[in-house]
DNA sequence: CTGAAAGCGCTTACAG
DNA sequence: CTGAAAGCGCTTACAG
């Protein structure tokens, strides 16, 4: 019952050849005469041979497989993505690990490790923190390939699919802006504060130097709030910036309900991911503002609760699967040797309307 | 820049002491003396030393990796379940491959080769045909342990993490009967035909003694909706068991349609999973029926959308992310070498009720 | 076309 | 407490 499972060893010997004659048959390389192949495939048919993929990566130093680091696979802008990985992969021949980060650095660092011991081919990350990633350039040198999706950095120069979150925020503020709406809030991380002070800096006399990949996602996006400001001479008020801290539901509630308990509500609310949506949204509910009458509402991430709420939630949607997909075509390509310089391929983020937004009244 | 990673012979050697206590004063087993110890761990943190975890599992045997088949990561369910998963097997020590079924057969075997081929120590699987389990059962033999999410197999006794489906359905057709329905419709995959055939054969004259682990898991849960009936001595109507034919949202939406365009209406529906309920709500709105005015609505799995649907959709919640746990739990616990009798674990599932249920009017 | 032999990077009895 | 040596199951120059 609990038989071992054969080896080469016992199919060379069944096949009456060395096991080097009975690799290079079963693995079809080198010369080897055909009734001799036949023999040998025939024995390892009748023993039910499967090569132990181990022992043949540590001869090779490659797995197969690829190491995925993703914020929280529960995510379903995660998950998206995982899934089109996963396939892709699989009609390549290769298997996927993945881990979490939670996006906490240290929990990041921890999976990168992992990952490494288990000798993948190469990783697909989204990092959490783009200003510091050492870690990943380290493990890119040695050719090891590293493909980074939702986010790229400007420290690290390596392949990376993203969508252009900034443009995507600044207009669907300009589209509320040229509905009337001048008090336009925008719900995110929008954490450490440090950063956000770094990005207004940085702001501070021209905006289209700023990098996109300096920052940290959510902050990254704020550039298309301020950017869709200058272009309307609509004047800045941060008190409209709604800084959650985590990337948490909760947190994304209370902080939307001190903003809309405060005396400078907003007439239009936006944010910066499903996580942030559902937040701010479950704040504007408790609040009893009616949507779109008194209050227009654009979320980020198509997920099925913006299709169901009444009204239907205007949302920017990207192509979760699709960027899964590209990131592992891009890796396995790097894997498969492809030598060429770092690329960001950029996807599409496409706006769908419904009916959380109205005209300013 | 590409230097190889360093090996054990390198630590050995920067320490000063042979390879062999290298591998123990690192691996913390065998006896070393403390200074040595330190020594040895102080060169391993110079040099940034990993062990090969590939060359350690030749030896051992294990990859310290599991092996998760489930239906689609990019379901929430699966999703919730899987972060479960990685969660615990993380915290001791593993890491985790994840393959996609898609709730087909040859994907599934197609999916076992591969995690076999890769040497998982374990296999944590939600099978897409409690009938047929054969290469589950072979991969079982010589002791590999596996464990079924989700669902249970009367073919293959292993050990399982499920919800009793059957009595939470059953408890959400008694809710509606109690409240005056009569007509209620229940929208599932139910196919093949010729399972759901056997099924009622099966409780032709008694329901208890019909194993819940002998179909597919929404005939299973159909046992729950015959047993409501039988239990309110309310005669069943099969023209309100909607068959979607597949697990897809369009099916499902399809399907109820075609049962709401109908003369045979129902006042109510329950659903058997969240793509169903998906399919089931969409179809439901475009009927243009309120709901709860004109029709109550159950739904399954405790969704985002569910909240935020006006109104808010009662629902069946499953714990996807503690069923992950569990199954790791036990999967570990094998591994480990814990020898006990299968078991079934039955993890509670709670109603949530929101406005979507009325009584008949 | 085929085989003997070295070696991938570890772990593990076995001596000392 | 430590080291020399065998060995896990393959692949791959190197000879023949």
């Amino acid at each position: 019952m609990s038989r071992q499972a054969p080896t080469l060893v016992e199919v060379a010997r069944a096949a009456g050849v060395s096991t080097a004659t009975a690799a290079r048959a079963l693995g079809n390389y080198g010369r080897v005469k055909d009734s001799t192949r036949e023999a040998v495939k025939l024995a390892a048919e009748r023993l039910n041979y499967r090569p132990n993929e181990l022992a043949r990566s540590m001869i090779t130093g490659r797995t197969r497989s690829i190491g995925v680091i993703c914020g929280d696979v529960h995510i379903p802008f995660f998950a998206g993505v995982v899934r089109g990985i996963t396939d892709v992969a699989r009609g390549r021949g290769y298997t996927v690990l993945i881990t979490n980060s939670d996006e906490d650095w240290e929990t990041e660092v921890e999976s990168l490790g992992i990952l490494e011991s288990s000798r993948v081919d190469g990783i697909i990350i989204s990092p959490s923190d783009p200003n510091r990633v050492d870690h990943l350039r380290h493990w890119g040198e040695g050719g090891r390939p590293l493909v980074m999706v939702d986010r790229a950095s400007a420290r690290f120069e390596t392949d990376a699919v993203v969508i252009d979150g900034p443009t995507a925020i600044e207009a669907a503020v300009i589209r509320l802006f040229d509905l009337g709406h001048e008090r336009v809030a925008i719900v995110g991380e929008f954490s450490p504060d440090s950063e956000v002070d770094r990005l207004f800096e940085a702001l501070g006399s021209e905006v289209d130097g700023v990098g996109a990949f300096d920052f940290s996602p959510s902050i990254t996006r704020l550039i298309g709030y301020v950017r869709a400001h200058r272009t309307r001479g609509i004047p800045l008020d941060e008190s409209l910036i709604v800084r959650s801290g985590a990337y948490s539901i909760d947190a994304a509630e209370r902080a939307t309900t001190a903003l809309l308990a405060g005396d400078a509500a907003p007439t239009a609310i936006v944010t910066t991911d499903n996580s942030m949506s559902l937040g701010a949204y479950r704040a504007v509910r408790s609040a009893g503002l009616r949507v779109p009458e008194e209050l227009s509402f654009i979320g980020f991430d198509n997920q099925d609760w913006t299709e169901f709420a009444a009204p239907g939630i205007s949302v920017i949607d990207q192509p979760s699967y699709a960027m899964g997909q590209a990131a592992a075509r891009m890796l396995l390509d790097r894997v498969d040797g492809m030598d060429a310089p770092a690329r960001i391929l950029t996807e599409p983020a496409t706006f769908i309307e419904r009916g959380s937004v109205a005209p300013r009244g």
